[in-house]
DNA sequence: AGTCAATCTCAA
DNA sequence: CATGTTGAGATTGACT
């Protein structure tokens, strides 16, 4: 696997710059061939973005640099983009994790002090992170020594992602997403402020002042108390004061969870489930959330590139990757511009049939509704099983061919299949033998205490200390019953994580190739003042505000890029995986 | 007055 | 025998 062209741009592939920031506006520069080594002197900047500019302009080098999250917003405030970089606190981080070694500092400094056998300096927490203006504003004889520490470390890196394979395009992806995240926080979500108060009002009435409930809330709070009796007072929002309340009324309940109360026939119960539903609506996505992170049209928040062990994204603030289903009304895109808005379908389970090569199964993946390609194995199996709202599994008839495949194979890379799903799980078995033994075998390993790895090689995290001197008792230690019992219940639980890690890290390997990959399809594309942007990436789905005549080479190019991402990963797989494409004015209209 | 765990609901 | 993964973020209520 080549690292191929995942965050290219430049008609050269080879040329490298490594860049360290500071003095003032200034900045540090020195040219690497690909292995590392210098190719040219050091040289003096006292203008950073020109020179990058002029860069870019040129050979378009890749940009090596300690961490793209604070170096690129300053250069994309300067309205530069870069085509391609090496982040090296994201590749260290990701070494790191290879070796075993998750959590320690990943900076710069630190992998230098590593390499020397020094004191490694522990990695500052993002608070405490100089401000951006400041990263600029570091004294001359400081930068000479990053850019040596960065040369240094850079060349390092390279060493050690040769012998490791997929590791170069690993590298290359997590670095292209850091592209990707920056430039979409600075450009934005498109979002509607007007829209969304609108909604807010609708739904929970006038904006109130002060901290005071929305009139809506106040009013089902008052019918709540009266439900309960007259002169009762009863504060929704406390689970506390509302178990007491139905302990009152003589029906005792173990919690106030939506599916425990449905169950209950109390006059309170309907008012409950409305007043819980807003009053989240409200506190999560509700007026103070739209001051706070909606300006000037846009929604932007901080993405955390590989912020998951598995290589999903986080987010540091305004649950980006949550946004109710509702909310998406408010976001519209501009005038004479429309969304692109394209997900993986069934992406998960095309993951693993790729990854196990299991012919049978590849064959059902290689068109349409996966699931549905299955379903003639599973016609036959018993009575299905369905999942209860509460947890656990109950029967349940009437299940179609296509939800028992779709339940044989969540229980497969989730790691349920005890209960009534075993029956499904031994047709997989017996139909599909070698995807079920690739998930198997990651969970064995967990069980080991072993490391399992994406299709890329991102690890996962070791097991704790804890989980060792637990699992590892037995001999002499005469065990009571209870020890074993929670012994075995965090082998299991171990098993289920590396099961479910191989696919999850897998499918967030293929999301970041098709993310770099478009990325690079949609910069030609449109003029300089009027091209289309990636502005939302949540694990399989990704969205692109683009000027309304672009819409079909946006498609063309996220269907390209899918196949792109598809051919780096799993070279000749029958495997597809269709995107699911809708282009509209508003999300909320996508599905 | 701050910290923390537990609980709840949102997303994939 | 127990009974599906990864997260964010708000809130309550117990704690220091």
């Amino acid at each position: 696997m080549s690292s191929g062209s995942v965050g290219g741009g430049g008609q050269n592939g080879r040329v490298r710059i490594a860049v360290a920031a500071g003095p003032g506006d200034g900045g540090v520069l020195r040219p690497l061939d690909e292995d590392g080594t210098p190719a040219g002197p050091v040289q003096d900047v006292s203008d950073l973005v020109a020179a990058v500019r002029e860069w870019e302009r040129g050979e378009a080098p890749r940009w090596v640099w300690a961490s793209t999250a604070r170096l690129y917003p300053r250069l994309l405030d300067a309205g530069l983009r870069v085509g391609r970089c090496h982040d090296l606190e994201l590749v260290e981080n990701l070494l790191l994790g290879h070796a075993g070694r998750h959590g320690e500092p990943r900076s710069v400094r630190a992998a230098w002090a590593r390499s020397r056998g020094e004191p490694v300096p522990a990695d500052r927490p993002p608070q405490e992170e100089p401000a951006q203006a400041s990263l600029f504003d570091d004294g001359a004889h400081k930068a000479a020594d990053d850019i040596e520490q960065i040369v240094a470390v850079h060349a390092e890196q390279q060493r050690a992602m040769a012998v490791l394979d997929g590791f170069g395009l690993l590298g290359a992806a997590e670095s292209a997403g850091a592209l990707v995240a920056a430039e979409m926080t600075h450009d934005g979500l498109p979002w509607s402020a007007e829209k969304h108060d609108g909604l807010l009002t609708e739904l929970l009435g006038p904006r109130p002042s002060g901290g005071l409930r929305p009139r809506r809330l106040q009013d089902l709070a008052d019918r709540i108390s009266a439900a309960f009796g007259p002169r009762t007072h009863v504060n929704p929002d406390s689970p506390a004061q509302i178990l007491k309340a139905f302990a009152s009324a003589g029906l005792p309940v173990p919690s106030t969870r939506a599916h425990v109360l449905k169950r209950l026939d109390h006059p309170a119960v309907p008012l409950l489930l409305e007043y819980k539903e807003l009053a989240r609506l409200h506190a999560a996505h509700g007026w103070a959330w739209l001051d706070t992170w909606v300006g000037g049209g846009r929604f932007r928040p901080e993405y955390v590139v590989g912020g998951v062990v598995s290589g999903r994204w986080a987010t540091n603030g305004g649950g980006a990757l949550q946004i109710p289903r509702v909310l998406r009304r408010a976001v519209v895109a501009d005038p004479g511009w429309t969304l692109v808005v394209a997900d993986a379908a069934q992406l998960e389970p095309r993951v693993l049939a790729a990854l196990a090569g299991d012919r049978a199964f590849a064959a059902a993946a290689a068109h349409g509704d996966l699931y549905e390609a299955l379903a003639d194995a599973f016609a036959g199996a018993p009575s299905g099983a369905r999942r209860l709202e509460g947890g656990g599994w109950g029967l349940e008839d009437g299940l179609s061919a296509r939800d028992k495949a779709k339940l044989a194979l969540l229980s497969a890379m989730y790691g349920g299949g005890t209960g009534e799903a075993v029956q499904l799980l031994a047709v997989l078995k017996n139909r599909f033998p070698d995807a079920f033994e690739y998930v198997e075998a990651a969970a064995r390993a967990g069980e080991r205490g072993h490391l399992v790895r994406s299709r890329l090689g991102r690890t996962c995290p070791p097991p704790s200390a804890g989980w060792r001197a637990l699992t590892s008792a037995g001999d002499d230690d005469a065990p009571s019953g209870s020890r074993q019992g929670t012994a075995a219940q965090a082998l299991r639980s171990r098993g289920r994580f590396t099961r479910n890690f191989v696919v999850q890290a897998t499918a967030a390997d293929w999301a970041l190739a098709l993310l770099g990959s478009l990325r690079r399809r949609l910069t030609p594309l449109g003029v300089p003042s009027s091209t289309p942007r990636l502005v939302f990436f949540q694990h399989d789905e990704v969205i692109v505000h683009t000027p309304a005549e672009l819409a079909g080479d946006v498609a063309d190019a996220v269907r390209a890029s899918a196949d792109e991402a598809r051919r780096l990963l799993f070279g000749d797989t029958p495997v597809v995986f269709p995107m699911e494409i809708a282009v509209v004015e508003r999300y909320a209209d996508a599905k």
